[in-house]
DNA sequence: TAGATTGTTAATCGATTAACAATC
DNA sequence: TAGATTGTTAATCGATTAACAATC
């Protein structure tokens, strides 16, 4: 009796907890939402937001289907892994959907950000127009270099990479993106998680050991370029036949 | 009779065609290898090569297994698609399978390619020293600045977009690099592909619609971004609990 | 109301893992 | 030879697709 009492209690804690909130239940309630499922948001927001630019406000599953080239089977079930966000005989509220998949993909939270590698790829990423959509917000670029340490890149400084660790302590940085060459990155990842980094955007062409708990996102640009290598020469070997 | 005798001439003109390569063969049989397995090719001659530099030269699929962090019996099957590249009690000579993979993955073939958009992402792909690995040989930049054309990157040249259709033909260009903003890009992916291009290797975030036999790689880097900014989400609401 | 379309369960398909005979 | 390890078949697991009752 006693027992059933704590779980009750329990229970009614979880459930005021999240009332308001059915993002964060649905998290909690953690049926993990698969990789495949999660890489597939992104998509839907990109489309989304075209549809609100054409003030386009209702779609259907069927319809979306027609234009993102997923199944609108697929569509609902992606969909519902975060909520019933549609309505039966109308389908989905454009700008409500957007909206949400923002929120989903914590677009809104913000982050400070910093730049390791100031080469012509972390250049390149600084000047990157698709952060504005989100809320990683750049604050500085490292560098090795001493002749590019104190130039400016935009408004951007390119500082000591000597310096990294006092910098991210004393400006709550909690993400880094790496843009160095692949025998910098291992170290210097492990010394900016050690000092607070939660999250890394690897552009270096290794896979980083890290704790289990600080998520890294590769963008490993050899092997999409090794993909392309493959699939031309396996349409060559079809054309030949 | 007659229709077994055709049969089995055929049979000796593919066994014939095919006897001194078996990748051909293999393809020629197109059990059609999966995109995931296509995606872990990359990784495996990856680590093949940082084997190799580091004088190892046999491995066994549990030994990889634990550095590259795919099961063994999945680099078993994956490697299976191709050939059979071990040996019993052996495992694989490291060396013969970064040969075999380089090959299966058509680094051994030369693409003339060009970059389209000579931003700061087209130039720091420009100055990608992943290319080298690869047979992809950049010939050219374009752009549609007044300002840029005529300007060199390295030893390659910015040429105004407008030239791009006759360049194409007259230096046998089968591979674009697309860096444009998104809305030029799917124009100009259709004006080139009429000219001969074969293969595009898309940074502009939007899906290129063309012909089939074109083969489409895209880097979607803000997909990638908010893949990162979800599970940082994610993480988040796991830390609070 | 009738038609449309969702949310969700069940069926199918494909990819990964396990197991083991073959063999170096 | 005995031990190790492959190549490959079978079992499992997970993701996608189909189907349909619920309901706007």
């Amino acid at each position: 009796m006693n027992k059933i009492l704590t779980y009750s209690t329990d229970f009614v804690i979880i459930i005021t907890k999240f009332r308001k909130n059915k993002q964060k239940w649905v998290s909690f309630m953690a049926r993990q939402i698969s990789m495949a499922v999660i890489r597939r948001l992104p998509k839907y927001h990109r489309y989304l937001k075209d549809l609100l630019e054409k003030d386009v406000n209702r779609i259907s599953s069927k319809e979306l289907s027609k234009i993102i080239g997923f199944t609108a089977s697929q569509i609902r079930q992606d969909l519902n892994n975060f909520g019933g966000f549609g309505q039966q005989g109308y389908g989905y509220n454009v700008e409500e959907l957007h909206r949400e998949i923002s929120k989903i993909l914590g677009l809104t939270e913000e982050y400070n950000t910093v730049i390791i590698g100031a080469g012509n790829l972390g250049q390149a990423i600084a000047n990157y127009a698709g952060f504005k959509s989100s809320g990683f917000k750049i604050k500085a670029l490292f560098d090795i270099n001493p002749r590019m340490i104190g130039l400016r890149i935009r408004d951007l400084e390119i500082l000591d990479i000597e310096t990294i660790q006092e910098y991210i302590k004393e400006n709550d940085v909690k993400i880094a993106v790496i843009c160095t060459p692949k025998e910098k990155a291992q170290k210097i990842a492990s010394d900016i998680v050690e000092v607070g980094i939660k999250g890394i955007w690897n552009f270096a062409p290794i896979d980083l050991e890290l704790p289990e708990e600080v998520i890294v996102e590769n963008v490993h640009l050899t092997e999409s370029l090794f993909t392309l290598s493959y699939l031309l020469n396996e349409q060559k070997l079809k054309d030949e036949e």
